[in-house]
RNA sequence: GGCCCCGUCGUCUAGCGGUUAGGAUCCAUGGUUUUCAUCCAUGUUACAGGAGUUCGAUUCUCCUCGGGGUCACCA
């Protein structure tokens, strides 16, 4: 069974690199048929939160990626680890290090004056003389000191490092006996049962020294897949300070997560010509195997599109109810239907829509400048008053379609073009020269408001 | 700097030895629309450079250049 994973550290927010690279882990879980589990790496517990935590859970929740089992914990794990490290300690495949950190950034310095690759010098790889007893110690794995450590990668195919030119005995405990990354990262992939492993390739330097770690303790090999990044229009990878990086902030801007997700899984992964992906698509044709080679930069121009494909596809219900977060009530509307129709196809994000709305429904509180300027010239108010007159006369005005009648019937009988009573109309209706068609605005505010609107225009506007 | 990865329109990408190098987005123009938006149509724009291999290279190899990642008692 295919058992793949998402795993953050709760430092911060999900940030949008990662919603991707969680997701091609879950589609290629949902496609096998397989598991997709969350694990927290909350074991720096100087900068871990557990606000952090809730925080990813709830963008998990948004976009609605579900994951199976319990969450795992790795700050719930530390026996474990304990006991890994014992063993290793035990078959003399890792071993103390009494070199303080003083005593470590002095090789280093030297090292780096000689112009040699920092490294431990394994001093203590097979010491067996007196130990210092002032010093905490660290435990070192004990690594290859040299031949080809190949990582053969799902995406990048087979890359080689050679051991001498990237490893030394690393740390796999600190001098307080906590674990660290490499170590625990490949020990908990291995007992989780972990078969591929999908991440950002700003890992594939890490890789080597997880093998070492699954090498000492027996464990099989899961397969890699190694994601580029995505970057920043700086072309540097994509940092929390570029911008909208949070996954939450798409949805406080009023994208859809359909949207989003449609967006990131094109994001370095093609299926063809194809561009739009349902939810079900992804599961069904997504491969890590399609993924592109080279990194990304990240720009949200497709992601506007996509979002406004998707609300252009929503129900009004669905639509209705999303609008709600933006202080939008529409329930009890009874032309809801019409205003939504008429909307959805014009909007890019649900905050743009809500806009929308609120400038259909709520009366102008000032006009236009320039519009006034190109609109209220000529005969334009006694058109405007001729067109109250006929709207006054009429009863069951209900449809887009009544209006439209009132004001075909208007230009029929004066002889003008469509523009003359339209452009005037649009400014006393709405205060501006855009919007939705004038027979829906009319249609949806009712005909008591639009003749309001319309002469408060006629005495409130100097032409 | 060492090691590793990458290099097709501005952007996201298709291509897997022979194509007028395709799609999408953006942009521009035209059409539709009383306006704006949508929608439809059309158009501009790309194989980083140089050697090889080959009858033939965007595609394979090497070099150069360019970009990125990583080198912790952080994850």
């Amino acid at each position: 069974m295919i058992v793949t994973r998402f795993a953050p550290s709760p430092t911060g927010y999900l940030h949008i690199g990662g919603l991707r690279t969680a997701l091609f882990s879950y589609l290629w879980a949902r496609k096998n048929g397989g598991k997709f589990l969350l694990r927290i790496e909350d074991t720096d517990e100087r900068r871990n939160s557990d606000a952090a935590t809730q925080a990813i859970i709830e963008a998990f929740e948004w976009v609605g990626l579900d994951y199976d089992d319990e969450i795992t914990y790795q700050s719930h794990r530390k026996e474990i680890y304990a006991a890994y490290l014992q063993q290793l300690l035990n078959e003399g495949k890792a071993y103390y290090c009494y070199m303080g950190k003083e005593e470590l950034s002095e090789l280093r310095e030297q090292q780096m004056a000689a112009k040699e690759r920092t490294r431990y010098d394994g001093r203590y790889r097979d010491f067996d003389g007196e130990v210092p007893q002032d010093i905490d110690p660290v435990i070192r794995i004990k690594a290859p000191l040299n031949g080809a450590m190949v990582i053969h990668d799902g995406i990048k195919g087979e890359v080689v490092f050679q051991a001498e030119d990237i490893l030394d005995d690393f740390i796999i405990a600190r001098s307080d006996g906590t674990p660290t990354y490499n170590f625990v990262v490949a020990v908990d992939d291995a007992l989780m049962g972990i078969t591929e492993v999908i991440r950002g390739d700003d890992h594939l330097s890490n890789t080597p020294k997880q093998m070492v770690v699954y090498e000492a303790l027996g464990f099989d090999l899961p397969k890699f897949y190694h994601v580029p990044m995505i970057h920043n229009q700086q072309g540097k990878k994509l940092s929390k300070r570029d911008g909208a990086t949070d996954v939450m902030a798409y949805k406080e801007m009023g994208y859809l997560p359909e949207a989003l997700l449609n967006f990131l899984v094109r994001l370095g992964w093609s299926h063809g010509d194809q561009e739009l992906f349902s939810f079900e698509e992804m599961c069904d044709l997504f491969d890590p195997n399609d993924i592109n080679k080279s990194a990304s930069i990240y720009n949200t121009e497709k992601l506007d599109w996509l979002n406004a494909h998707y609300i252009k596809n929503s129900s009004n219900t669905t639509l209705a109810m999303l609008l709600e977060a933006y202080g939008i009530t529409l329930v009890s509307h009874d032309k809801k239907e019409i205003l939504l129709d008429a909307l959805k196809d014009r909007a890019k994000t649900l905050q743009e829509m809500a806009t929308m709305v609120n400038e259909v429904i709520s009366t102008p509180k000032s006009y236009d400048t320039k519009a006034v300027k190109k609109a209220f010239k000529g005969d334009a108010k006694a058109i405007l008053e001729d067109f109250t007159m006929k709207l006054q006369v009429r009863d069951e005005m209900h449809l887009p379609s009544d209006y439209h009648d009132v004001m075909e019937e208007l230009v029929n009988e004066k002889g003008i073009g469509f523009g003359k009573i339209g452009q005037p109309l649009r400014v006393a209706l709405l205060g501006k020269l855009s919007g939705p068609g004038l027979d829906t605005v009319m249609a949806v505010i009712g005909k008591e408001e639009s003749v309001r609107r319309i002469e408060n225009a006629i005495t409130g506007i100097e032409s």
